[in-house]
DNA sequence: AGCGGGCATTGCGAAATATCAATTTGATCT
DNA sequence: AGATCAAATTGATATTTCGCAATGCCCGCT
C-alpha cells in the first residue's frame, strides 16, 4: 500500500486495530461531509469522487481519486470529513482506522514525508483543477478533461456521466453533452460503447488550447 | 511567527541561516513559477496572489495569502515552485531559507503538526474557491468574494483592480466591473474611495445564495 | 488648479451557456 | 425480440457573459 510504502517491519507492530479490504460498487457513499472522519481510505482500484455543497444547493465535485491515492486524509488533521466521497467507478479499498495512521505518525518518522507529499499533491490537484477544468470556455474545459482522462499509451478514455462531467467543470449536464457529442461526430472522440472511446489526444488539445 | 510557534528554544539553535524582515509593494514578486524554491515566507501584513498561466496565456489567480500564511510551501516538497506569487498589496514578510525549516522538520517533531496543518488549510481554501468562487452565476460569485473579503466587524472592505477580481472568478474585468456597480448603485457596496467599501453583509449573503 | 494616465464604468452587438421540453439511444430484463 | 427505464442527445428560446470601443472618473504630479 503506498501510504505505508516507506515503513519497515518493526514499525507494522504498532498497527492494533484491523485495516480491512472493502469493495464497493459505484455510487455507493463512503462517507458524508461533517461526518466524524474515523478512516481514511487508500484505493487499490476504481474511483472516488470528493464533493461539495453551497448553500443554494449548487454542488460541485472537487477532486477526483484512483489508484494509489487517499481518500480522507484529513481526518489526521480535523475532526469531520470535508466532503462527500462516493464511488464513481466500482473500486477495491483499504480501510484504515485513523488511529492508526496517527500512532505511526507519531513514533515512526518514516510516514511523515509520505504525508507531506499526500497533501502536497492534494494541493497541487486542486490548483489544476482550478486552472484547467474551471477557466476558459466550456469547450476548452471538456477537452481539457477528456485528455486529463485518457490512457495516453491507447489512447482511449472512460468517461463518467453527463452529469458528473458537468459537476466537474461546472456547467451543465447539457452543455457538456453537446460538447462531447460534437467531438464525437468531429472525430475527435469515437465511441467505442458504455462511455468508453477512442480519443484524438492531438486535437483535443488544441481545442484544449485555443480561446474561443 | 506562527510556523513556528510550538519550538522551543533549543530548537532554534538547529537554525544557521538569517532569516530575513523584507518589505514588498504592491506589484512586486516574490518568485515566479518553476524557479528554483530557495525560500519559504510568512506574511506579517500584507496580501499576496498566486497565480498560475494555462499554455493557451490563460490565467487564473488561485489563492490569496494574508497574514499568518505561508507563501511557497511547496519547496518543501517540490524543488520549484509552483506559482507566480505576487504582492497584492503591500507586504511584511519573513524570508525562511528552505533548508531552515528542513532541518528543524527534521530535528524536532514540533514542526511536523504545524506543517501538516498548513497543508491541510491549503488543500481547505484551493476547495472554498472551487466550490464559492467558481460555481454558480458570475454575480453570485462576485457577491461571494466580496463577503469572503470583508472585515465583519465593521461591515468593510478593501477589493482589489476589478482584472484580479476578474482572475480571481474567472471572469471578464468588465463582467466584474458590471456587477460592482450594479452592487453599488443597489446600495449592497457603499463606495468609500480608494476600493475600500462598506458592505450589507445581509444582502450579499442573499445574492450569493440565489441561482439566478 | 490643471494635466495625464491608468482604471473603472457603460453601451451595444455577438457569442456562449442555461433552461425547459421533447426525442432518441442504449442497456437490461423478461 | 419486446418492454422498460435511465441517460444522452437535440431543438428552440431565454439569459448570461464576452469582447470591443467609447467615455468617465479618480489620483498623483507638477
Amino acid at each position: 500500500m503506498a501510504l505505508f510504502a516507506d515503513l519497515e517491519h518493526e514499525d507494522f507492530e504498532l498497527i492494533h486495530k484491523p485495516i480491512l479490504e472493502i469493495s464497493k460498487f459505484s455510487g455507493e457513499t463512503l462517507y458524508n461531509q461533517g461526518e466524524e472522519g474515523q478512516y481514511l481510505y487508500t484505493i487499490r482500484s476504481g474511483v472516488v469522487k470528493l464533493t461539495q455543497y453551497l448553500p443554494d444547493g449548487g454542488q460541485r465535485i472537487v477532486r477526483l481519486l484512483r489508484q494509489g491515492d487517499i481518500v480522507g486524509l484529513e481526518t489526521l488533521v480535523s475532526p469531520v470529513y470535508e466532503h462527500f466521497a462516493t464511488v464513481l467507478r466500482d473500486a477495491e479499498l483499504c480501510q484504515i482506522p485513523r488511529d492508526v495512521v496517527e500512532r505511526l505518525n507519531k513514533e515512526t518518522p518514516r510516514l511523515h514525508s509520505q504525508l507531506l507529499s499526500r497533501w502536497h499533491v492534494a494541493v497541487q490537484r486542486a490548483d489544476e483543477w482550478l486552472t484547467e477544468l474551471s477557466t476558459g470556455s466550456s469547450k476548452s474545459r471538456v477537452a481539457r478533461l477528456v485528455i486529463g482522462l485518457s490512457d495516453k499509451n491507447d489512447q482511449t478514455c472512460h468517461l463518467f456521466s453527463r452529469e458528473d462531467l458537468g459537476a466537474i467543470l461546472g456547467v451543465t449536464t447539457e452543455t457538456t453533452s453537446r460538447i462531447i457529442a460534437e467531438f464525437k461526430r468531429d472525430g475527435a472522440l469515437k465511441d467505442k460503447g458504455k462511455n468508453h472511446f477512442w480519443a484524438d489526444l492531438e486535437r483535443l488539445e488544441t481545442i484544449a488550447n485555443q480561446n474561443n
